[in-house]
DNA sequence: CCAGACGTTGTT
DNA sequence: GTCTGG
DNA sequence: CCAGACGTTGTT
DNA sequence: GTCTGG
């Protein structure tokens, strides 16, 4: 679930819908695992910044790149897992997103379906990131987005939807000391009705 | 204490 | 980075 | 995530 | 089947 997304959105529009800077990104209508787009994240300064990085999570002492991009993070064990317990409780992110997208239907013969909200404002979704030396210097940044069961809107759909976080549980996400066990009561599926669907 | 290990998810 | 095993 | 590609060798 | 590109 959620390997797709919709981020076609003029950089200059998206700083004003979330009253950041934002810095230059190639609007995609078809963000896929390995691209790089924004994400907003709380910077070593406390500052709440958004930054490019790359979809697939990479933790900082894997050796090898992951062969598969990891691209999602289960929020049942996200505080367990080694591959994202560090950054779940360090890392925490939230993914700007204008619909996601969920397939049915055989390989190769699939119908895609757009989920966004009803009143055409931007999903966000709970996310994790990571920073990577790359051996040059330089640090290689990269994210995942958590999955949950699916509310009614998607469960026709999909066994998984991402996490989709309101604003106050977006304030509380950033938030370095928040509490785990508390964090992960607002990673469950979004309320019934937060999404429309449409064939895309 | 140190040394060494440690992959996810979604899909079929 | 964090946990486990020794 | 899905869609689409994916060829070797020997010879000129 | 598996890898690459999007």
């Amino acid at each position: 679930m959620c390997g797709r997304y919709d981020i076609e959105i003029d950089p200059k529009t998206l700083s004003a819908m979330l009253g950041l800077e934002v810095p230059d990104f190639i609007a995609d209508a078809d963000f896929s695992p390995g691209d790089t787009g924004p994400v907003i994240a709380v910077g070593a300064d406390g500052q709440t910044k958004v930054v490019l990085m790359r979809w697939g999570l990479e933790p900082s002492w894997m050796k090898e790149k992951p062969t598969r991009p990891m691209f999602n993070a289960r929020a049942e064990t996200v505080a367990e897992k080694p591959m994202f317990r560090s950054a779940f409780r360090k890392k925490r992110a939230l993914v700007p997103a204008r619909a996601f997208y969920e397939w049915t239907g055989k390989p190769g013969s699939k119908t895609k379906w757009r989920f966004s909200r009803p009143n055409g404002n931007l999903l966000i979704f709970a996310g994790l990131w990571e920073a990577r030396d790359r051996g040059d210097g330089q640090k290689q940044l990269t994210f995942t987005i958590l999955t949950t069961t699916p509310n009614a809107d998607a469960a026709d759909y999909h066994d998984r939807m991402p996490v989709i976080l309101d604003d106050n549980a977006q304030k509380i996400w950033l938030d370095p000391e928040a509490d785990p066990q508390f964090l992960l009561a607002l990673a469950a599926p979004a309320p019934d009705g937060t999404l429309k669907v449409d064939a895309a």
